[in-house]
DNA sequence: AGCCGCCCTGAATAGGTGTTCAGCTTTTTC
DNA sequence: GAAAAAGCTGAACACCTATTCAGGGCGGCT
């Protein structure tokens, strides 16, 4: 009499679910936040429109759970990327230098994700997101601080001006097709690596250093 | 026969279109550009919702009317501070000062303006101003650069960078509310120009003078 | 096998906002 | 003062999407 949900079918939903966000995330990538509507993410996942709203209550929530998946993917990398680094400056470099290829590599989706228009609905997932991080490239400054590699400044300012500096440059309206070129995308990152790293205090011939070293753990990523 | 505009009416029509711009105006600063509604507005502006369209083809065209003029009187701002300057590298300061003030000042109009959603077609009219103000700067930029004041650099990537870091510092979803404070905001100015100073490559000693200079004239502005 | 219930479907619903237009008011001209 | 044209009104329309729900079908239980 009890139905229970067996294995296969847990998984089938499991999947499903998956299949759904994928579909949004492609979604968002590829027309920005505006191309996530219900019907055509559905159709992506192959299923009926009514059928993703057996697996998220609402629209709002659909895209609060992809924003925060990406967030957290990036978190990971920012984090692997900088604590390979040998020391604070160079862990610094390495978060912006990661956050710059990502934003790069993906460039419609963090549009979406960070800056492009929706409801106030997402906005609260939105501000989480980008708080996060900024948080991560905070403690990164914060260390650089502490280990006397930068003057004493507002860290937290500091690390959510980097982060406007990063996103308007490679993902704003700037962005024209030959950011799509990869030996652009190598200066590009370069350059705006030097320019954050400079603006928190470093050195001009010291920063042109670690700019060097951050970008080529990154090389492949970009193609080079 | 002919019915001829008389000069009373040609000024009351002019004083009406003028009436809806504000209108859409006050809408933005108060609730983004989302509260910027037909109906909403038309009521403000004390006319009919069809009125407006006898004004403006089309939203579109209203909100872009909107985004130029306010661009207009920023970038008129922008050269009186930078033009007053004693010289190239005062003028840069003083230029991210007064684009840093004035978007703090109008924080919610200044979001509505650069960053916040909407639809696509009013998305040029923003790309445009975003460019002219940045474009602004980068003038700035170059001619410190030519002055061998700083590096040679990317320009155009380097104002581009600069403009998001102020944006996102300071109109972001950062800004909470403690940045209505007068003496905050000036900590903030300071703080943000001083980031932006560095990034182009301004020694931080230099930097610092610099900045307390170029906030002087903006003191009143900032309340203090 | 056969029943029961969950899952899925997709057309219909609902709500919100830009845009239109037939009728009314104001202004101009003679 | 009256006709004609322009300007204004605001309710109705149009469109776009998120959301719902009655009904069909498949999966799990005995």
């Amino acid at each position: 009499m009890v139905y229970r949900r067996t294995q296969q079918v847990v998984k089938r939903l499991a999947a499903r679910r998956q299949a759904i966000l994928a579909a949004a995330r492609e979604a968002a990538a590829e027309g920005g936040m505006a191309a996530v509507q219900i019907a055509p993410v559905a159709q992506r996942a192959h299923v009926a429109a009514g059928t993703v709203y057996r697996y998220f209550p609402s629209k709002a929530d659909l895209i609060a759970e992809l924003i925060a998946e990406v967030t957290r993917v990036e978190l990971q990398a920012i984090r692997r990327a900088a604590d390979a680094a040998p020391g604070p400056s160079s862990a610094l470099a390495a978060a912006v230098t990661t956050v710059a290829v990502h934003v790069l590599s993906h460039r419609k989706l963090a549009w979406g994700i960070l800056a492009e228009p929706v409801d106030v609905d997402v906005s609260a997932s939105r501000l989480m997101s980008r708080r996060e991080i900024a948080g991560e490239l905070e403690l990164r400054i914060a260390a650089a601080v502490r280990a006397g590699h930068l003057p004493a400044q507002d860290t937290a300012l500091a690390a959510t001006a980097l982060l406007g500096a990063l996103h308007e440059a490679l993902v704003g309206p700037l962005a024209t097709d030959d950011l799509n070129d990869p030996a652009r995308m190598r200066d590009a990152v370069q350059t705006v690596t030097l320019l954050a790293l400079r603006a928190v205090g470093v050195m001009d011939a010291r920063a042109r250093g670690l700019v060097v070293q951050a970008v080529m753990p990154a090389r492949t990523l970009l193609g080079a």
